[in-house]
RNA sequence: GGGGGCGUGGCGGAAUUGGCAGACGCAGGAGACUUAAAAUCUCUCGCCGCAAGGCGUGCGGGUUCGAGUCCCGCCGCCCCUACCA
């Protein structure tokens, strides 16, 4: 006898299956399952207050995916974890006078109640935190083993300084000239610091990009350009005595990737902070516009620099560099558009050829001869067999730095010239020889900084002895553990603590001082990864063996904003753990998935200090997590922004209870004990079976793309049918093993996305026993999606104009009988010409 | 300046390899049930037109029997990056 639909209360429902996940460790990553594994990682949070949308979303992604993973066969490890050390846990200590660690675990607490208030099938035995001495210790240890092999270093030169968090900044933590977290603008410094020889790697991480198909095209991209690899050539030019005619021995050599443009070189140019371009000037008439030329600099970088088209000032130094080939004398200037740590630091200036050159050239007098004209340029018919320099400047308005033929250019007048052309080679070529130049490659990638003078971070386990010098801790004595008695609301830095910086010197046993930088918390985040696959290892930091068994990662998701920086360095620390012998591994994450961003009704980006924050829970209260999760997942594909929409939520919740009333209707009319005879179903029966397999592939389909919000219009779709079904066909004539099917279909299909529902009704409506994740995904084909007859269109010259009820497979000659009928008004008085047709789509006949 | 992406109804969005544009949902309209409302159910819903029909995927060309999809040229928007020599 039918049972009595019952309401769908979300929270009762959603608390109990919660509480039976949780007891029966239902999501355990098991090592010796046997099954295929998959790895399923969402980005682990900052933990600086409760979870936002944007975390709800990034982690409904992750858990529809690894349900279904599970459904699917895999050993799924899902782990999920807290990025604990940083700045803000230090700024809220000391505003609310705490320890940094308290206010972090309490928000770790609170967050894994929201994770679990979420239905998240995380395996929270595994939960990392990156402030737990277990963890961080083996960032210490990683840090001693790239020390070991020169990756680690310290070194003394400019660096960002931010004034506001008091901390170094790494050069990827400078967005639009400031600082990433807080917005002010970095100062620059002469500072000793620590740095990752992550320009060791730049070439790998550059080519290693073309394996990751998995990628987002413009992930890649931005990780290309951040390496920013430049082919060019080496040119050395001779420093000229203080006449400026003779040579001297003195060497300064440029990089420049148009070499093919020497011959039009006309200056040559140095950056404010030069100590070369200091020196040269050291003493003379020059020195001191020199010096204010670089303290204006040093203004200009702390002024907003978001107008790029700045103009450019430069000063002359005195002196002179010989051209190498034309052995002609060259004004050295020293210009504010020239980097210091770009290239070798000094630049030949090509006005002709290069904007920023050309317009220097203008405002400051210097000749710009023509060097390059394309055939149809006077200059080109004037100057195509002149190789001395006869015409000293233009009337253009712009460089020139389009492909051309060289003109004026000594023996190499006349050839291709332009960038990757043949004079560039030659020219290259004809330097090597003479043993002046040479070809070579600049990255743009920096050394990675990653010492900052902050206490919530890892500490650097070195100690600087004054009579060894910095010497690494011993790894029996790792870690070196973060004070917790520091009296931050106080102001006290860790440089002030005695009880943690007084130590002995490891190899000669005086006393020394540790080192009081802790680490960019990037760095606890660039393998926790791996952490996950082994996280209770207390001999290293992952055994080689858990690293083979669940990595890579299969799916990564998380946002954008982490494209260069944190995807960056994770693939750096894993190449450095393979070479290292940890592991045998290229590349980290197999999958890339940037969800987009969740913003509100008027499409602006949520802040707390806007105002128009949508905390998790105001959904959650109200309909429940599987409202929200289906909502999510619903509203637009997983890539795309979307703008908060309370009706959308509403109408998730409203096909949930549709939903929950189809199945338990089908439920109650079906029998799991019964067999289905499709040669016995109805007409309705076998359009509803058929149905079955057609949405289910496009589902299953749908799931494979991470396509979540059509694989939910799938199953719409299914319980609009089978809903039909059941108000069409009377009580008695249901067959009940379709019934089951379609009700058994439509709970597995809906599992990962609204779970506590899915849960429920597989045992409560459909009587199965165990989880519905043991269940698994059902299988479709796509014979059976197959519909006997079929509607196709009808064209005439591409223009739809009548349809066509025919069978499936009704052969061509067929198809175009009954279209030439159907459309024959509009063939009246015309010559059918060809007639195409495309099976089970449309019959398309020309005609005039 | 360089790189990546996008442009489809009132809205979010479908259309997997060139094959019936607008699936699914939201909002809207009509009806049923109800004293009424909510909820639910049924129908309707690109634009113009009473209709026949015409027009429609940012604009202009092209390839093709056939283009949202491919090619060329524009326009607009978004993201990243930027005196990188």
């Amino acid at each position: 006898m039918a049972k009595e639909i019952p309401v769908y209360d979300a929270e009762s429902i959603e608390t109990k299956w919660q509480s039976v996940w949780e007891c029966e460790d239902t999501f355990k990553a098991r090592e010796d399952s046997g099954r295929p594994k998959k790895y399923v990682l969402e980005m682990f949070p900052y933990p600086s207050g409760d979870l936002h949308m944007g975390h709800a979303r990034n982690y409904t992604i992750g858990d529809a995916m690894a349900r279904q993973a599970r459904m699917r066969g895999f050993e799924v490890l899902h782990p999920m974890g807290f990025d604990a050390f940083g700045l803000p846990a230090e700024n809220a200590a000391i505003k609310h006078n705490t320890q940094a660690g308290k206010w972090t675990y309490a928000n770790m607490d609170q967050a894994v109640r929201t994770m679990k208030r979420m239905g998240f099938s995380y395996d929270y035995d595994r939960l990392v935190r990156t402030c737990d001495p277990e963890y961080y210790k083996w960032g210490q240890w990683a840090f001693l083993k790239m020390w070991e092999k020169g990756l680690a270093y310290r070194a003394t030169s400019p660096v960002n300084w931010c004034p506001s968090c008091n901390t170094v900044l790494a050069n990827e933590q400078v967005v639009d000239g400031k600082c990433w977290r807080c917005g002010t603008v970095p100062e620059k410094r002469e500072l000793s610091q620590w740095y990752l020889r992550i320009t060791d790697y730049a070439q790998e991480l550059l080519d290693d990009l073309d394996t990751l198909d998995g990628w987002p095209e413009n992930v890649k991209a931005q990780q290309r350009n951040w390496i920013g690899r430049s082919e060019g050539a080496e040119i050395d030019f001779a420093l000229a005595d203080e006449d400026g005619k003779a040579p001297t021995d003195k060497l300064i050599t440029v990089f420049t990737t148009r070499p093919d443009t020497l011959y039009g070189t006309t200056f040559f140019l140095l950056p404010p902070e030069s100590p070369l371009a200091a020196e040269l000037v050291e003493g003379t008439e020059y020195e001191q516009a020199v010096a204010e030329l670089k303290k204006s600099v040093e203004q200009v970088s702390s002024v907003d620099r978001q107008g790029s088209e700045r103009e450019k000032h430069g000063v002359f130094t005195g002196r002179y560099v010989i051209n190498p080939l034309t052995q002609k004398p060259l004004p050295i200037w020293v210009a504010d558009y020239i980097l210091l740590d770009y290239g070798t630091g000094a630049v030949m200036g090509v006005p002709s050829g290069d904007q920023r050159d050309f317009e220097f050239a203008r405002k400051y007098g210097l000749d710009i001869p023509p060097i390059i004209a394309q055939k149809d340029d006077p200059l080109y018919e004037q100057l195509k067999d002149t190789k001395e320099t006869v015409v000293t400047n233009v009337d253009w308005d712009h460089a020139m730095d389009a492909e051309g033929y060289l003109i004026q250019s000594g023996p190499f007048t006349g050839m291709r010239g332009g960038k990757h052309s043949e004079a560039v080679d030659a020219i290259i070529e004809y330097l090597a020889e003479r043993g002046i130049g040479r070809k070579t490659v600049q990255f743009r990638l920096r050394d990675w900084l990653i010492s900052r003078q902050r206490y919530w971070g890892n500490p650097i386990p070195m100690i600087h002895c004054d009579c060894c010098g910095d010497v690494p801790v011993p790894y029996e004595d790792l870690p070196v553990t973060l004070p917790e008695d520091l009296d931050l609301g106080a102001g006290e830095t860790l440089a002030e603590y005695a009880p943690f910086y007084e130590t002995t010197c490891p190899k000669c046993g005086k006393p020394a001082k540790r080192i009081t930088d802790t680490m960019d918390t990037f760095t606890c985040s660039s393998w926790y990864f791996l952490r996950y696959c082994d996280p209770h290892n207390d001999e290293l930091p992952f055994s080689k063996e858990s690293v083979d068994r669940w990595m890579g990662v299969d799916n990564y998701i998380g946002g954008i904003e982490h494209a260069i920086l944190h995807l960056l360095y994770s693939r750096f620390w894993t190449k450095v753990m393979r070479d290292l012998g940890m592991i045998d591994l290229d590349e980290p994450f197999t999958n890339l998935l940037c969800q987009g961003m969740v913003k509100d009704a008027n499409g602006d980006t949520m802040s707390k200090s806007k105002g128009n924050v949508v905390p998790p829970s105001s959904v959650i209260e109200p309909y429940g997590a599987d409202t929200m999760r289906l909502a999510i997942l619903f509203i637009a594909p997983s890539e795309k922004d979307f703008n908060w929409d309370e009706e959308v939520v509403a109408g998730a919740n409203r096909f949930i209870k549709r939903a929950w009333r189809t199945v338990w209707g089908l439920a109650n009319s079906g029998s799991v004990d019964a067999t289905l005879d499709v040669s016995k179903l109805d007409a309705a029966g076998k359009e509803l079976y058929r149905r079955i397999h057609e949405l289910g592939l496009r589902c299953t389909n749908d799931f494979d793309r991470s396509q979540f919000n059509t694989a939910i219009s799938a199953v719409m779709e299914l319980v609009n049918d089978a809903s039909a079904y059941l108000n069409k066909v009377g009580e008695n004539e249901r067959d009940a093993a379709l019934c089951f099917g379609v009700a058994r279909s439509i709970v597995a299909m809906l599992s990962p996305i609204i779970p506590h529902w899915g849960e429920e009704l597989y045992h409560e409506a459909l009587g199965l026993k165990g989880s519905a994740y043991d269940e698994p995904w059902p299988t479709f084909d796509a014979e059976s999606a197959k519909a006997s007859t079929v509607q196709i269109a009808v064209q005439v010259l591409g223009k739809v104009r009548g349809r066509i009820d025919v069978a499936a497979d009704a052969p061509r000659e067929e198809l175009e009988a009954a279209a030439k009928v159907a459309v024959a008004k509009h063939l009246a008085g015309k010559t059918v010409r060809k007639v195409i047709v495309v099976p089970g789509r449309l019959v398309n006949i020309v005609a005039n």
